[in-house]
DNA sequence: GCCAACGTTGGC
DNA sequence: GCCAACGTTGGC
């Protein structure tokens, strides 16, 4: 997370945030993901795009966008989540906000802290809830992709690590009486049997992915997947790597 | 490391 | 509320 806010930093934030001071806070578990947007973007879709469930509020900022996916009542819902595998500078420091699926394995479960971008954030507070999947992207990286699935084990509440100054995802415009950013935990499903590479994703971007957010809007850090996307690369992970392309 | 796309900020 | 300047994301 950091500033950028991308995906976990969580493990960053483990790390440091332990030492730090953040009292309030006790659980932080770690992982963040990116920022992205916010509302005006949105699209309702043909879908409903409602929550739900009734708990959330119908936010008005809003709705993920795009053609949501799955949203609606009933059954599953889809999303996909970037998170960065690799290191990466800020200002010439190692801001440890490295997080890949391994490190969900090992941990069962993370908090997604780190999002700063509004129309992320409107999504994990609004429209992700309990027993969503979601993709397990590794973003930012050399060979960028989906590693494997993760499910949302705790709807939206504030991201804590806005609070902490000593964080590298604090936002001093955020208090816990107020909290800007929110995050969700998820747990560990399992990993892909293969890796399904971004570019493989774009192989299809004429056929069965010609709208898929990821695709279209390549930036949004939490970004729905809609259920015929979702099986379709699921499909694409039981074929052979060598088949399509790919590595 | 480059750079295009796009989100955010802030003046007006 | 528009829009230009600026900053970030993230693939390559």
């Amino acid at each position: 997370m950091s500033t950028r806010p991308k995906r976990k930093a969580a493990e960053a934030a483990l790390i440091k945030i332990a030492p730090t001071p953040a009292p309030k806070i006790v659980k932080r578990t770690k992982l963040s993901s990116p920022p992205s947007n916010d509302p005006k973007t949105q699209r309702v879709s043909k879908f409903t795009s409602q929550t739900k469930k009734s708990t959330s509020p119908p936010n008005v900022s809003g709705k993920a966008g795009a053609a949501d996916n799955a949203e609606d009542s009933t059954g599953p819902r889809y999303w996909l989540m970037k998170a960065e595998p690799e290191t990466r500078l800020e200002r010439g420091v190692d801001v440890k906000v490295r997080f890949f699926i391994d490190d969900l394995e090992a941990k069962k479960t993370s908090t997604w802290d780190g999002v700063r971008n509004f129309e992320a954030r409107n999504i994990m507070r609004d429209r992700m809830k309990l027993g969503d999947q979601c993709f397990f992207y590794h973003s930012n990286c050399k060979v960028p992709g989906i590693a494997g699935i993760a499910e949302v084990c705790k709807e939206g509440y504030p991201d804590f690590t806005a609070f902490d100054s000593a964080h590298p995802y604090y936002d001093p415009k955020s208090d816990p009486e107020n909290p800007k950013w929110m995050m969700v935990d998820v747990k560990f499903v399992r990993k892909l049997k293969r890796f399904v590479s971004l570019k493989e994703l774009q192989s299809h971007k004429d056929g069965a992915l010609k709208d898929m957010f990821l695709i279209r809007r390549g930036r949004l850090s939490v970004q729905p997947v809609r259920e015929d996307e979702w099986d379709f690369i699921l499909e694409l992970e039981k074929q052979d790597s060598d088949a399509s392309s790919v590595q």
